[in-house]
DNA sequence: CACGCAATTATGCAAGCGTATAAATGGAGC
DNA sequence: GCTCCATTTATACGCTTGCATAATTGCGTG
């Protein structure tokens, strides 16, 4: 008789999660053209009306869900660090790894960048979203650098990171779309290696024995 | 009285190559979300109905956008090979330097480039073509490789090439995203100097004076 | 110079989009 | 168990989109 469906409340903190959640799973699988309103709703398992009471417009939503991405990225990379080894060459050469390793390195990873990267150039918020968590990992990434032995002036320095933060970008994106193309523990070590030639420095041996092992097929 | 506009017919080459002009100057522009079949017909200076007539689908209008281009990127890439350098050493270093100078690194190439590569993961046809481009380029770089000094079994020969690849993407996707971050010829000397590590060869010594001199626009 | 056809325009349509708004209802507090 | 309000649903609106179709017109051909 009565069609209106039936419904439980939830605190706000658990469906702006689970809105981005959707959101995130729709543009992993099938990209962004079909991540509408509606389509998001559906597999939250609510109704559009919701969103709209929880997000300012459909930008908004998008917003917080690449910032919550770019956050997961970050996240996930930097954990390593706190199991890895302690000499400044075995931090920078475990981090450069983390990244090039699931979970920071997968398909559908890679999707959701994909997703996500056009409206970077195109929304000046979502350029900023960018640029704090871009910066975050670079920042992080020449203060592993820094910690090397001998001295580099802060110029060099900065441009230093960026270079291997492009060589680690490009791995990551290969390893990604093509994960069946490389052995177990392959991409890592070209990595790591690229990024030792780079800085002059020898980090694969300072690697952990897990990553480091001879690579097979 | 009579509020028809007036038109000249053109060619079916030239109308095409003039649709297909005007959706990658959107796409780069404003990204492909603007990138309608109103706004490519009104930027081409036709009305909408002829991209029906000249393309089955907006879908195909926007694979052959996506056509042309890769075949540019490749095009002014390996046009770089022809004034450089005879040596294998040479030649490969010439071949890296130029996807790391304009006109193949720009932003607007990036633009390009970011406003097409989600649909390659989502549409099987895009990744095809993605495919095609993609291995012809890394193809091209696997056989300068193959021609340096020293024996490689090919299925060493490949990865070597697949890294080399990764290296070269992300220190484009830098470069193209930041491009005020780097120094006149100082990314291309980068990536010469990675790949050289990655391939254990000394690429830096070979290439030519000056890259980036004269690029037209 | 008129004919004929393909190139081009003009118009319309159904579907899907994001958004707005009002009605219903779950559930905590009394 | 009643009340009340925030949460959630339901419905609808205006707009844009890609696509289809019919009407026009440029222009090569005889």
């Amino acid at each position: 008789m009565d069609g209106r469906r039936k419904f439980r409340r939830e605190g706000e903190e658990k469906r702006r999660d689970q809105l981005i959640a959707a959101a995130l799973e729709i543009i992993a699988e099938d990209g962004p053209g079909t991540a509408t309103v509606r389509a998001i709703a559906a597999r939250a398992g609510v109704t559009q009306g919701l969103i709209r009471h929880y997000f300012t417009s459909k930008e908004d939503l998008t917003r917080e869900a690449y910032r919550q991405f770019m956050a997961a990225m970050n996240a996930d990379n930097s954990a390593a660090l706190d199991d890895g080894p302690a000499t400044p060459e075995g931090r920078l050469a475990t981090f450069v790894a983390a990244s090039l390793c699931p979970p920071v390195m997968s398909v559908s990873r890679l999707s959701l960048w994909s997703g996500f990267i056009h409206l970077v150039r195109v929304d000046p918020e979502m350029a900023a979203i960018h640029e704090v968590t871009y910066l975050a990992y670079r920042e992080q990434l020449e203060s592993l650098i820094a910690a090397l032995p001998g001295t580099r002036d802060p110029h060099h320095l900065r441009r230093l990171a960026i270079a291997c933060n492009g060589v680690i970008d490009g791995l990551w994106m290969e390893g990604s779309a093509y994960p069946q193309g490389f052995g177990e523990d392959e991409l890592p070590r070209i990595g790591v290696e690229a990024v030792g030639a780079i800085l002059a420095a020898n980090l694969s041996q300072h690697l952990p024995g897990t990553i480091s092992k001879d690579h097979k097929k």
